[in-house]
RNA sequence: GCCCGAGUAGCUCAGUUGGCAGAGCAGCUGUCUUGUAAACAGCAGGUCAGGAGUUCGAUUCUCCUCUCGGGCUCCA
């Protein structure tokens, strides 16, 4: 009877029936195969597990332990929501619905504009589970164009993807998980007689097989990520394989609310936004203060080591400066509206004159180009590096600031280095090993890198500059050995760049730092400088932001340490609690001993229980808490209660400070 | 900018057919003098984000503005 033959991932053979399916293969295998099966992958394709095998095939069937099932699960569970929504909304109409990371979303239109509440999530929730309580099967089918247009004659934007296809024109298509095009026909899966999905699936065999997923939140989302489209409702929700993973994931999720820098920064009274100052300008409080000043001093010094000078540049400028630089032209859209000074006004003759426009800067490179270009510049000063902490204004859409990682109001640690282009190569690597050498000093230590190479339509820059300065890039990225994703056509049209991403102590990502290459304003400006062979020569530029910027950067650091910073970062070092009055002589003693040290210490008098003295510092997450009594006057000792370690009595106060020294020059 | 939601004491939050504004913590003043994560008592604290409107009367209902949150788009 054994009509096909098939091949396993291990290389064996199999004969099964002709008409077999992947789920008559797996149950031929193994009972628990077949239980934990999520699709098949034949010849290297994902397929239903219903779908006939062919003679010769190699097939592996994907179960919930495999990598790959997950996506399955989540595409799948994305179905049931559309089903759900569209069952609870009669008039209801429905886009794309794909897996993402941890999860799916699908985009809805409702009736007359609706749009979701909290309690929608709830509701959708029960009937999603009711849908998958009833085991309904995913059944494919397939119809040719015109079939596939009537019975999708209600749903606008599933004829748009139809469009799309028909067109060829799916190429830049981030909703992708709906085009159900094949050759020439249409796939759709029917759970139901009356719900009927467009999908290139595949799915699992039945709903039954879902379970694992949370709805998170609903918003808008433009349909297929253009401003100039329709807003559509979009749902987000969670799924996993099982349950497990589920749940840790959610714990994590509590965990990253927890360290959420806008909380810890009231919390810790480190930084506010008073909406007397205006949307996305921080103010930062002394005790944030400390800690951007100790970032900015250590920047400072490292910076001085590596051969940068220091420059200024007033916060705002002439509008012709950015005239020249071209920001007016590119950048407009995010910088603050002008002020016009010397308004225009009618003069003795009746006559309009010209006024003078002003501009905050969105950037810091204009002014150090006009520093470069004071004076004539030989190849002997090259590379010549300029940094400055450049306050920059950007008028950022109302919807996307948020906390200090999106402001209005920033301050770069910004560099720019011009070279020649012979010395690029060795620049831009030196760049990077400092780059990441400061960020590992900073307690960031897990790193990405990202090269975004040259947009496509217009560039500046000939073919020849940027290909050289790609690689050039490129092989400094590589030559780091760290994991290098490339950001295809994702450059600016000046230059390409390599950006930094950096992992925080609970596996987020943020990009950081960014070197940018750039051809452009060094022929804008016109810049030169005298070669060894006497003649002018055109230098490149690097843009170069470490911290991307301090406020970001802060903001970044907060959530890394959970608002525990390290004791060199630290506001408050060490906290010194005399049991009782009678200690408090010596307490001071200690602090102004460890404050000859340089270390910073407040002492706390006895006016609340020891108990409740130290539950407070503790929640104000100082690394140090000191508590002195009797035995520590007598013995010049004190009792030491570290940030999360155990509590050490009679340490000679000497013993501590050495301890306390290490911690700082090792920034642990 | 667009879609949705929210804004009550420094912080976390109560407050319904529209009728004088509430708690805990923090703060201040006393008392307590404490050996490692919450002593006790009292006091003070508010133009209920701001502005218009409806109403005899608005924290509550309507509209506008500002700010914040979650998305989209954008980005350091």
């Amino acid at each position: 009877m054994a009509d096909i033959t098939v091949s396993l991932p291990d290389g064996s053979t199999r004969q099964l029936p002709t008409g077999s399916t992947g789920a008559d293969l797996a149950a031929s295998i193994g009972k628990r195969l077949a239980r934990d099966a999520v699709v098949a992958e034949v010849d290297g394709r994902a397929k239903d597990l219903d779908a006939v095998l062919l003679d010769g095939e190699t097939v592996r069937i994907v179960t919930v332990q495999d990598p790959m099932a997950a996506e399955h699960l989540r595409h799948s569970t994305a179905h049931v929501l559309a089903q759900a929504v569209l069952d609870l909304w009669p008039g209801a109409t429905f886009a794309g619905g794909p897996a993402i990371e941890n999860g799916f979303y699908y985009d809805f239109e409702l009736p007359d504009g609706g749009s979701f509440t909290d309690e929608d999530l709830i509701r959708i929730d029960a009937r999603m589970r009711e849908i998958i309580a009833a085991d309904q099967p995913f059944e494919r089918f397939e119809l040719p164009l015109d079939e596939a247009r009537s019975l999708m004659a209600d749903h606008p934007y599933k004829q748009a993807f139809m469009d799309l296809a028909a067109n060829g024109d799916d190429a830049d298509g981030e909703v992708s998980s709906s085009d159900a095009f094949g050759d020439g026909v249409i796939s759709f899966y029917r759970n139901t007689p009356e719900f009927v999905d467009m999908c290139l699936g595949p799915h699992v065999p039945t709903t039954g097989r879902l379970a694992n997923f949370r709805l998170m939140r609903h918003g808008g989302a433009y349909f297929r990520g253009s401003e100039h489209n329709p807003m559509l409702q979009r749902i987000y929700a969670v799924a996993f394989p099982t349950a497990a993973e589920l749940e840790s994931y959610l714990t994590q999720q509590e965990e990253a609310a927890k360290r959420d820098h806008r909380k810890l920064g009231v919390e810790l009274d480190l930084f506010s936004f008073p909406e007397e100052v205006g949307s996305g300008l921080a103010l930062f409080h002394p005790k944030g203060g400390i800690v951007r000043r100790l970032m900015e001093d250590y920047s400072r010094t490292r910076h001085e080591e590596a051969g940068y000078e220091f420059v200024y540049s007033p916060h705002i400028t002439k509008a012709d400066l950015f005239e020249t630089s071209g920001h007016l032209d590119w950048f407009a859209d995010g910088m603050f509206p002008p002020m016009e000074l010397d308004v225009p006004e009618t003069d003795d003759a009746g006559d309009r004159t010209d006024g003078t426009s002003y501009y905050l800067k969105p950037m810091n490179c204009p002014f150090h180009i006009l520093i470069y270009r004071s004076r004539m510049r030989s190849y002997r000063e090259l590379p010549l590096r300029m940094f400055e902490f450049g306050t920059v204004y950007r008028y950022e859409k109302s919807g996307v600031i948020h906390g200090l990682t999106r402001v209005r109001g920033m301050t770069q640690d910004d560099a720019h280095i011009f070279t020649t282009k012979e010395q690029m190569g060795d620049e831009l690597g030196s760049i990077l090993v400092f780059v990441l050498d400061l960020l590992r000093d900073y307690g960031l230590d897990d790193f990405y890198l990202e090269l975004s190479t040259r947009p496509p339509g217009k560039a500046v820059g000939s073919d020849e500059e940027w290909t050289e300065a790609t690689e050039a890039l490129g092989s400094v990225a590589e030559s780091m050995g760290l994991e290098l994703v490339l950001d295809e056509g994702g450059g600016a049209f000046y230059g390409p760049k390599i950006s930094v991403q950096t992992r925080d102590a609970i596996g987020r990502t943020w990009q950081m730092s960014t070197i940018q290459v750039d051809f452009q304003l060094p022929q804008r400006f016109d810049l030169t400088y005298v070669g060894s062979d006497g003649e002018r020569h055109r230098p490149i530029m690097i843009h170069r932001a470490l911290f991307g910027s301090v406020e970001r950067f802060f903001g970044v650091l907060v959530e890394h340490y959970a608002g525990a910073f390290p004791a060199w970062l630290a506001p408050e070092q060490v906290r010194i609690l005399p049991v009782a009055d009678p200690h408090l002589d010596y307490a001071h003693e200690c602090a102004a001993e460890l404050r000859g040290h340089g270390f910073r210490v407040d002492v706390v008098a006895a006016d609340e229980t020891l108990g409740s003295r130290i539950r407070r510092a503790k929640g104000e997450k100082v690394p140090y808490v000191l508590v002195v009594g009797d035995d520590d006057v007598a013995h010049r000792t004190v009792g030491v209660n570290p940030r999360g370690g155990e509590v050490e009595r009679n340490v000679p106060l000497v013993s501590f400070a050495e301890r306390l020294r290490g911690d700082v020059e090792s920034k642990s």
